[in-house]
DNA sequence: CGCGGTGTTGAGACCTGTCAAGACGTGTGG
DNA sequence: CCACACGTCTTGACAGGTCTCAACACCGCG
């Protein structure tokens, strides 16, 4: 079940066998949570991360991702985290991960460039919104979930599910829902991409980043040594 | 000259003397930048990361910020850096931090710690930018720089020193340079602040961060253990 | 069958961008 | 000292992207 998250972290960096037997033990429950549960609340005392394993929640964490990761050290989060999907998560008491820093510091290492790549998207998103029009932030959205799927196999040749309502991916656009609409039909007009059922289907990628200016250096997909 | 950095690490955890030690180690080269110098260019191999002592570099760093300290995981960055102002830094090779990751778990756990707070500004820039108009988005820039200088000892009163152009500020909102300029007039015309001669003055504070709907949750001002 | 959530469409308003021009200040060279 | 260039700030008119409000279609579900 954690395997997604390995194939995450191995995308990026290697892992060997006394680090994977370590991540492998890092989780100390397997737990469900139903569609639209706020998973974590914004103040809340934290002790604890969640890594999610099946399902998609607020902020656009796909299976794979450690959703509060930076939770471990802030101790709080400023924002909520919600189920948008049922989920099934992985729960990492702060301890392990306190434990991780005492033991394997090249493991910290990659769990902390972890964080800095989610701050990374952050910032692209920022650029995003401050530069491009609806149109291309769209594109961008799309070109970017389907290089994070397909690193968790859950993309195949361009088509992918996308559990969000238009109203939801309006949010994360930072759009209103009736926008985002019109933009999901400009871009099937142009013959790009398509939406319907829950699921994406990019018909012409190449265009599509070209829509989106997409350069996937903000998502550091070459391994180096960290 | 370091002691901005060690009080910016302090408004958040405690340092003992000996990690105190160590950060004051941690430097092996002061240099100096001109304006306008590209610091670090996206892309770029990275060796060692930069501690910002004197003057702006974009994205808004302030003496004290670690200004590249994600590119110590990362080991490259996705965006370029440049002085805005003449610049002092202190060059800290990743070999030093390298080392920190290995013998000082808990300075470690703190810097990973500030990396996610400049995670979490970015992500609140994000939401404003989505969300908030021009003018509420210029009220939180003043509001948050008011705190982060203030921690860096470089604001008294609401008053600071801000070396930015309207063109460069209009960057960092993403917004135009005509509208920066049409924006601070309504923030002046409604007797919240001024920005004239590089230096802004904020008259009705509380005022100001109601324009700015501004809660300084996501700056993580409150000590924890980490 | 009715209901709520979701998706779709239209009309008009508003915020912000674009383009263009001029004012102001500063430093440079004659 | 003046003339000039240049960057920065300011203003105006207009265009365009996005939002708001409202209404309606569709659909799964109780």
């Amino acid at each position: 079940m954690i395997d997604v998250h390995l194939r995450k972290l191995r995308a990026r960096s290697d892992i060997n066998a006394e680090e994977e037997q370590f991540i492998r033990s890092l989780p100390t429950d397997i737990v469900d949570y139903q569609q639209d549960r706020t998973v974590i609340r914004h103040g809340q005392e934290l002790n604890q991360s969640t890594l999610l394993l099946e399902g998609w929640m607020a902020e656009l964490n796909i299976p794979g991702d450690f959703v509060d990761l930076h939770g471990f050290t802030l101790k709080r989060l400023d924002h909520d985290i919600i189920a948008i999907t049922r989920c099934r998560v992985a729960v990492v008491p702060h301890d392990r991960l306190g434990e991780m820093t005492e033991r394997f510091p090249r493991l910290t290492r990659i769990y902390w460039f972890m964080t800095n790549v989610d701050a990374a998207i952050h910032r692209e998103w920022t650029l995003s919104l401050g530069r491009r029009t609806a149109l291309a932030r769209m594109a961008q959205l799309m070109c970017e979930l389907n290089v994070r799927l397909g690193i968790a196999g859950l993309s195949e040749e361009g088509c992918y599910d996308f559990p969000l309502t238009q109203v939801e991916l309006a949010e994360c656009l930072g759009l209103t829902a009736v926008h985002v609409n019109r933009t999901l039909q400009e871009l099937r007009r142009r013959g790009l991409v398509d939406l319907q059922n829950r699921r994406v289907t990019i018909f012409d990628l190449p265009a599509l980043e070209a829509v989106a200016e997409f350069d996937d250096a903000y998502l550091y997909l070459d391994k180096r040594p960290r």
